[in-house]
DNA sequence: CATCGATGTTGAG
DNA sequence: TCAACCTCGATGG
């Protein structure tokens, strides 16, 4: 589910509680009983993500990846970093009238400023809102806050695979595409199939990664954005709102793309994903005023140029949103402002 | 309450 | 190219 601002966001959850502790681990589900053993009672020395996959030293040696894929989650229990973003459900306000389908057409917002909103919503969520040994939240691609728990730890909920248990904080792990501890060479290999990651690679080193590799293939660059050994993290959003904002057809061979806008592309992604990191949501429209912003944060269908609005009209020039499945993937652009 | 679809990747054919 | 993986919110009856 996650794209990559929610690793980055774990990882740092996985660093602010559980590095420096020693580590029960266990397989409540039991389908990772043997890996599970391998690091428990261990002290958690390392937390890192690269694009989507995540990284979890042990004493030095082993590591957990973990690879949350389309459906998996973390749930934390205890000692938690709350977000004030994870206390906005996406459901809980009627957005009856006043939503924004229908504002297209009229003058164009700057689509790649900062936006002053977003550094002040991004400030608030800095601040953990109290994190007292009760609070229950649940990471995926979304950060929900739940129900709190009434015994610490608490007992595992569904198919656990993998939950990780200090003094004062719980993680339980379900559905995960990859879970496994390997070496730190095995870490190494993985990290060097990806391509750069804007959190992890230097601004100048990524930027040039990533405008070689675009430029050197004829596959059209909406494909590229999503390969992984092109670019890190980028997932089905952000692919379509990065287009748009670049103003570019996603059917563009790679190497027809001017550079100058290729390396635009590295330097929005890098724009989105500190965002992303820092408020806890993914938000790709700039330029909004306060209620905009404020509907974006609670509305997932408010909150993006082109993404799930097949059909819908441009919110810049109103010409209906289209859709063409590529690689089983939803792919949307606007035919008129992407060329 | 049943069904569908999803922010992803892998591996079989 | 497509099913499998295995979860859950959204949707419809």
């Amino acid at each position: 589910m996650p794209e990559g601002h929610s690793v980055h966001r774990i990882a740092r959850q996985f660093a602010e509680h559980f590095v420096g502790h020693t580590v029960r681990a266990s397989s409540p589900q039991g389908r990772f009983a043997a890996g599970a053993a391998k690091i428990d009672g261990r002290v958690m020395t390392d937390a890192r993500a690269v694009g989507k996959h995540m990284f979890l030293e042990f004493g030095g040696g082993d590591w957990l990846r973990v690879h949350l894929g389309m459906y998996g989650a973390w749930d934390f229990t205890g000692d938690v970093t709350v977000s004030a973003t994870a206390t906005l459900a996406d459901d809980d306000a009627e957005g009856a009238e006043g939503r924004s389908d229908d504002d297209s057409g009229d003058g164009s917002p700057d689509r790649s400023a900062g936006s002053p909103i977003i550094d002040a919503a991004a400030e608030d969520s800095l601040h953990s809102i109290g994190a007292p040994r009760r609070t229950r939240l649940r990471m995926a691609e979304r950060e929900k806050q739940g129900e709190d728990i009434d015994v610490f730890p608490p007992e595992p909920i569904g198919q656990v695979r993998v939950r990780l248990l200090t003094e004062s904080s719980c993680a339980d792990l379900r559905g995960p595409t990859a879970c496994e501890v390997i070496t730190a060479d095995e870490v190494a290999a993985v990290i060097a199939r990806l391509g750069p990651d804007p959190l992890v690679d230097s601004p100048e080193e990524g930027e040039e990664r990533f405008t070689a590799a675009v430029r050197r293939r004829a596959t059209p660059i909406g494909v590229l954005l999503m390969d992984q050994s092109i670019v890190s993290g980028i997932g089905n959003i952000y692919r379509a709102e990065l287009l748009f904002r670049a103003g570019l057809d996603p059917h563009t061979p790679g190497k027809q793309v001017p550079e100058d806008l290729v390396r635009e592309l590295w330097r929005d992604w890098t724009r989105l994903l500190v965002d992303g990191v820092r408020v806890g949501q993914m938000m790709t429209m700039d330029g909004l005023d306060e209620e905009a912003y404020r509907r974006a944060l609670v509305h997932r269908d408010d909150r993006h140029w082109v993404y799930h609005r097949a059909g819908l009209p441009c919110r810049v020039c109103g010409t209906n949103i289209a859709m063409e499945l590529v690689a089983g993937r939803k792919l949307y652009w606007c035919p008129v402002c992407q060329t």
